[in-house]
RNA sequence: GUCCCCAUCGUCUAGUCUGGCUUAGGACGCCGGCCUUUCAAGCCGGUAACACGGGUUCAAAUCCCGUUGGGGACGCCA
């Protein structure tokens, strides 16, 4: 059995999208299932496009997601000896010719046979014009087969067939010396060992291409594996028009790695019935005889509900590692986590149950973090009261004088005062919330009140009490009217 | 236009290879209910699909052909 090594060769024109990652994904799920090698290679040959900040972003994404490579990062521009050491072999084997059409001409036929409906390939006229030392700028071109046809099995698609007419002779090295993609492609994979090429099927048209080479080389032809695009939601490729499709732009979208990751193995692919995996089912169960065949559509909803799940059923600690950044990113520091009896951890369990991304915890934990708080107009109107005043009052005496601060004395305040003043859970609990947090959506008010501490508790209701007796006079009565 | 690939609920998908077990299953979303201290979460229920047309067969979502539709590729980009 040959060793099972695998690649993914982005190219650093740009950040690290969604497609990317689920493809660098699969590869790394191979690899870590199969006891393989995953290999990270930046395709860089394109000089005027590539950049270093894009090399960085790319590293940045993969390590957040989670995937590791074994070896690499190896970078083309490093190893532009080799291609051109490769294409001179193919040159002196007879595989290979120097062209000296010129790109201003190439474009210009092509268009024309654009126009004429006519196939859009090089015409060859080069070929047999046997340049052996260009004296002017001149480009590489590899000699495809002319007949008969080239057919690989895929591991995803199954046997696909392509006629070497519709082939043409495709540059191999540009007349600035850099190689091209088809080229620097093959003599990588083929000096890496790659085993399988796991890619996606924008690629499937280059493979027939690529094939020859790897003969022409020498070297033995790995295994394909086309993933199928991701498409927007108006079914056309996943961009920029979209939304965010960078995978940096989803952390600070507040998501967590394992449920973008976790969304992305189910995109495309699936074990029965199954949604979650954790990182070591995926490697032992994600196989190509369950992938799909069909692109598929990107759907948001979906991703945001792995989210919560994900942001419900962790570790606490887990998310108050990835939250923290986010806090500090919003202007909250250590003074601020330390007002929080358990500090940022404490947050964790009171507010998962009501966020879908870590950004709604940062909201969410704003009464918590900060000493005071605004009250909401609205909701302070409608809750804070005269009548409930003397409910306020007598609960903020009795939790002063409480021997403790637990979840069950607070508790037991709470009925007394409600059965002393007839009233139910609810007609407290709101002001109590309002008073809390400024606002009505919040944790339960226990935890609230845990998560406070004792005297922001206190503070928070006497300053409610205030706000409910303001409003009482007279004048602001009429002040706040709308008649 | 030429070439390659694909086709199950709105979306992700199971089932297709090895036809009958399917009144086509699950998930997201949406709608309704329960629970309830607000909002959620959770639980229960509902909504919704085999693109179409021909074959083959006792029997087809499953096999074959065609049509239509969709995606991808046609660079001295990757």
């Amino acid at each position: 059995m040959t060793d099972i090594r695998v690649r993914f060769a982005p190219s650093p024109t740009g950040y690290l999208h969604i497609g990317g990652l689920r493809t660098a994904l699969f590869n790394w799920l191979f690899a870590r299932g199969r006891h393989g090698t995953f290999i990270l290679r930046i395709e860089d040959t394109d000089r005027d496009r590539s950049t270093e900040e894009a090399i960085q972003a790319i590293l940045e994404g993969l390590t957040w997601a989670g995937l590791d490579w074994d070896e690499g990062p190896y970078r083309q521009t490093e190893r532009l000896a080799l291609y051109r050491q490769a294409a001179m072999d193919l040159l002196h084997s007879g595989h290979a010719y120097w062209c000296i059409c010129s790109p201003e001409d190439l474009e210009a036929r092509r268009k024309e046979a654009q126009a004429k409906g006519e196939p859009v390939k090089y015409d060859g006229r080069c070929r047999n014009r046997g340049i052996l030392s260009p004296d002017q700028p001149a480009a590489l071109r590899f000699k495809s087969p002319q007949e008969g046809q080239i057919i690989f099995d895929d591991l995803i698609k199954g046997t696909i067939a392509f006629d070497s007419a519709v082939l043409d002779d495709l540059i191999i090295l540009r007349s600035n010396g850099y190689p091209t993609y088809n080229f620097s492609v093959v003599v990588d994979d083929a000096l890496m060992r790659i085993s399988h090429v796991i890619r996606g099927d924008d690629h499937v048209n280059n493979t027939p291409r690529q094939i020859p080479i790897f003969q022409a080389l020498g070297y033995p032809i790995p295994q394909f594996a086309h993933l199928p695009m991701i498409l927007g939601a108006d079914k056309t490729r996943l961009s920029k028009r979209h939304g965010a499709t960078s995978v940096l732009a989803y952390r600070d979208m507040g998501y967590m790695p394992e449920a973008l990751v976790n969304y992305l193995v189910r995109l495309g692919w699936s074990h029965g019935d199954q949604e979650i995996f954790s990182r070591q089912e995926m490697i032992e169960l994600f196989d190509f005889k369950h992938v799909q065949k069909a692109p598929a559509v990107f759907n948001p909803d979906k991703l945001r509900w792995m989210n919560a799940h994900y942001l419900r059923t962790s570790d606490p600690k887990r998310v108050a590692a990835l939250l923290e950044p986010l806090l500090r990113k919003a202007g909250y520091d250590d003074h601020d986590f330390a007002r929080i009896p358990g500090g940022i951890e404490a947050l964790i369990p009171p507010l998962r149950e009501r966020s879908e991304t870590l950004l709604d915890f940062v909201s969410g934990a704003e009464p918590y973090l900060r000493e005071t708080i605004t009250l909401d107009e609205t909701a302070a109107r409608k809750y804070l009261t005269p009548a409930i005043v003397p409910s306020l009052k007598k609960f903020a005496e009795r939790l002063e004088a409480a021997p403790a601060f637990t979840k069950e004395e607070l508790e037991r305040i709470v009925h007394s005062v409600l059965e002393e003043d007839g009233l139910k859970l609810s007609k407290l609990a709101q002001p109590l919330r309002v008073a809390l947090t400024g606002r009505t959506v919040s944790p339960g008010i226990y935890e609230v009140m845990q998560l406070l501490g004792k005297r922001r508790t206190i503070e928070r209701i006497r300053r409610g009490i205030a706000f409910a007796q303001t409003v009482a006079s007279p004048g602001q009565r009429t002040e706040t009217s709308d008649g």
